[in-house]
RNA sequence: GGGCGCGUAGCUCAGUCGGUAGAGCAACUGGCUUUUAACCAGUAGGUCCUAGGUUCGAUCCCUAGCGCGCUCACCA
């Protein structure tokens, strides 16, 4: 056991013990969603028990009112909130060991839905039932858990004890499912590809690196699962998706977790246009399905993720907010110079640091950014009236990056030309090596395709306007509580 | 990794111009049959993040460390 368990909780389980009753019990009740409870309470009238409408709910004990022989206290399930009346006279041999109820206890209470004097819909109990004891007791009634790290490090607590943190969870959910229902019904296959890859590739980024004994070699967590999805369009899968957690080793922020999910899907027969036309109609699709409008406030703003969405070439943003063209490398360099830009080795860099720092708070969106040099974009198939750039685009909205599409490079003498050329950077965050198997894929023939990838966990963060990616995720990445640091945290369960 | 901020009761927070701490809620005891932040009376609860330093004396000042948040950099 743990500091949090309470010695007069635990001591309460050893008088139920005692007496043959077990604060463990082996089953559960049948109990009815509260939601359905609450929509059909419209029908019953004030005040008082309506009789013969008896229904039995099951969920977490909140704070009780104890009057003395009359106790309120509110009773929570997944779908939501309902009041329940202990009343004396109802409960006459149980009324005895209403001490042993503690705020936090999973119970199941059967009785008559009513209403109060207030008005408010209740549960008046004949049989209240203990199913399982509650040893720590919960936060503070009214702030709840405010504490973020305790709020992240203790989810299971936080997703009943803080208001509309159950909410956003159920939102995702729904996310996700609609996803997967948008994609099916335009032919999609779900797919799962490997996440422990020999090569990491398919993105720029430091990956993590693990080790098969067996094999004895090491692999890396994927950063990205666009080359095998690609694999599967040579293998003629034609229509694919994949709802890929990905790992990347590198810094923590509001908007970034170490492992994230991204929506990455490739479509045989397409082109950049009509990624965009997913991406947008998806949007919409996902916010009606989630929030019932397409209006999102996301940062205090609001936004209108109604497809169409607008597009701006890159090449011409860069040229009205940098103010000169993004390949006329001295006035590039100048400019960097004026921002205080240092230098990260290759001239592509740095005019792209450029773009982000120019041009990227104006994207408030949602907008699609199209048309990408064809250096930043070592996957994507070269634009037909200007080699210098890609059918590729970024989809923005508040100035965050939410997606990345293209018409994929099928050429495979350009692509190994082309990963050749990464390797050779000595780019920590470039593949060590070129994927010889990916190339012999293309050389099979891969068809005129396009991909797209969405983040998942940030269209969860602007349709349910949450400011951290932490708040939209589970679990978020946290540092691992030392030994010596777990006996000093005050509300960390400490190891038994 | 850099900058800024925070760490005091189970929770949310005060506070001590340096003299070893207080409120509300939670807990416990008693009262109360219509509350919903219920109320009333009482009780108990603290290595003031850690380690050094300055000082007669440190929770407070200084240094270092640990943890967290925000932010910048890298990225999605």
């Amino acid at each position: 056991m743990t500091d949090l368990a309470h010695p007069d909780r635990l001591a309460k389980a050893r008088a139920m013990r005692a007496r043959g009753q077990d604060p463990f019990p082996p089953r559960g009740v049948v109990a009815e969603p509260i939601a359905g409870l609450i929509a059909g309470g419209g029908t019953v009238e004030a005040p008082g028990p309506r009789v013969g409408h008896k229904v039995t709910i099951a969920g977490r004990l909140g704070a009780l009112r104890d009057f003395g022989k009359l106790i309120f206290a509110p009773v929570k399930d997944v779908t939501g909130t309902l009041q329940i009346a202990l009343k004396r006279d109802a409960l006459e041999a149980w009324w005895p060991l209403r001490k042993e109820l503690d705020a936090g206890d999973l119970v199941g209470v059967t009785g008559e839905l009513g209403r109060t004097q207030k008005g408010e819909l209740t549960i008046w109990a004949s049989e209240i039932k203990l199913l399982t004891k509650s040893y720590a007791p919960p936060p503070e009634k009214w702030h709840g858990l405010v504490d973020v790290e305790a709020r992240y490090r203790h989810r299971y607590v936080d997703l009943w004890a803080s208001d509309g943190v159950l909410e956003v969870f159920k939102k995702r959910s729904k996310i996700v499912s609609e996803v997967r229902r948008f994609l099916e019904a335009q032919g999609y296959l779900e797919v799962e590809t490997p996440v422990l890859h020999p090569i990491a590739g398919g993105a720029t980024a430091r990956p993590f690196i693990t080790h098969h004994n067996a094999l004895d070699c090491d692999f890396y967590l994927r950063i990205a699962p666009e080359l095998y999805l690609k694999r599967c369009i040579v293998g003629g899968l034609e229509r694919v998706f994949e709802i890929a957690r990905n790992f990347r080793n590198e810094g923590i922020s509001t908007r970034h977790n170490p492992e994230f999910s991204m929506l990455e899907l490739y479509e045989a027969q397409a082109d950049y246009r009509r990624m965009m036309e997913i991406a947008e109609t998806l949007l919409e699709h996902l916010a009606r399905a989630v929030n019932g409008t397409t209006k999102v406030t996301f940062r205090g703003t609001e936004y209108d993720v109604k497809a169409p969405f607008p597009r701006e070439r890159y090449t011409e943003l860069f040229r009205r907010h940098a103010a000169c063209e993004f390949d006329d490398e001295p006035a590039v360099r100048a400019k960097a110079r004026e921002l205080g830009l240092k230098d990260p080795g290759s001239y592509w860099k740095l005019m792209n640091d450029v773009f982000e720092a120019t041009v990227e708070e104006h994207l408030t969106g949602p907008i699609f950014v199209t048309d990408y040099p064809v250096q930043i974009s070592p996957l994507a198939k070269q634009s037909p009236d200007d080699p210098r750039l890609t059918e590729r685009f970024e989809l923005f909205i508040a100035g965050m990056e939410l997606g990345n599409a293209f018409s994929e490079l099928n050429d495979p003498e350009e692509q190994e030309r082309r990963f050749r050329e990464q390797v050779a950077t000595k780019d920590p965050e470039a593949p060590g090596e070129v994927d010889v198997d990916y190339v012999q894929a293309l050389e099979y023939g891969m068809p005129p395709t396009a991909g797209l990838g969405l983040g998942i966990d940030r269209i969860v963060m602007v349709l349910t306007n949450q400011d951290s990616i932490r708040d939209v995720l589970l679990f978020p990445a946290l540092r691992p509580i030392a030994k010596e640091a777990a006996a000093q945290e005050p509300n960390a369960p400490k190891a038994t």
